[in-house]
DNA sequence: ATAACGTATGCGCATTTCCGCATATACGCT
DNA sequence: AGCGTATATGCGGAAATGCGCATACGTTAT
């Protein structure tokens, strides 16, 4: 009972849904640079948010290296159950902007792993190939 | 999004998931002071946690006389999946306890509607024909 | 060893939420 | 009209939450 309100409540935030949505579409996994530039929210926001989701036992993260990969994990047939009927359901326009500027992202990795920083707000990186925002048409 | 978030949000409680299992087991509805004494909570509790669902789209009451009468009747497909997937794992001892309680308060109803008001922590009301706690063998 | 980098987190503060009290509202009965 | 009852809600203080900053931690590269 305690459990599943607890459950719940990780969900019950606009920015934890926004990641749950990248990660279920990437079973491979998405390191948390990469999120910071999909979602365009602060690096420890992210960091926060999924250890928030982690400790509800809904996502999962592996080391490799300097980076992280996240994807989702639901130790519970409650929060498969929520996260199936979210993806349903994922058709907001936000997920979508979320799931291009992560495509742009993730096609700059390296043999299939990050091999960039995080860009967001980032000062003196234009050194790294990567156009973020909506301008490229 | 943001309408997910709060519909999450507005079932990541303990006290409004033991209302819901209640109610989601009782398609004609529910009173608020059978609810009281199911849930052993204060009455203005009990109608708070009801107008929250109610403003989330998850129940709905409809009055009659005195008395209103709260029904599960999710709004959006993601509630009404929430709720189905909540039954399937409802098997928690408090949601039994609630249920027991709650059989033996609407067994009180005299033509299937309740005739007696709350009990709980109530003063001087010996006189209702009703014992809640878990004595009676 | 030192520096750079990706990620995680302690801390302080502003904001929100929660809970109990008291009271309001609406209805039924006499 | 007046009283009793079922339900809803405004309000204040307490507790929890959220956010940003700064920084810590572990890894990689020089």
């Amino acid at each position: 009972m305690k459990q599943t309100s607890d459950l719940l409540r990780a969900l019950a935030d606009e920015d934890r849904l926004r990641i749950v949505s990248l990660l279920a579409d990437e079973p491979d996994g998405v390191c948390v640079c990469e999120l910071v530039d999909a979602l365009r929210l602060p690096q420890y926001q992210v960091s926060r948010q999924l250890a928030v989701l982690r400790d509800a036992g809904l996502v999962a993260g592996k080391k490799s290296g300097n980076w992280v990969y996240y994807r989702v994990s639901p130790a519970s047939p409650l929060g498969a159950a929520i996260v199936e009927v979210l993806m349903a359901n994922s058709s907001a326009e936000t997920v979508r902007e979320d799931r291009e500027r992560l495509g742009r992202r993730t096609r700059l990795r390296d043999r299939g792993v990050c091999v960039v920083g995080y860009d967001s707000g980032r000062p003196f990186r234009e050194s790294i190939p990567i156009a973020l925002e909506e301008s490229s048409g």
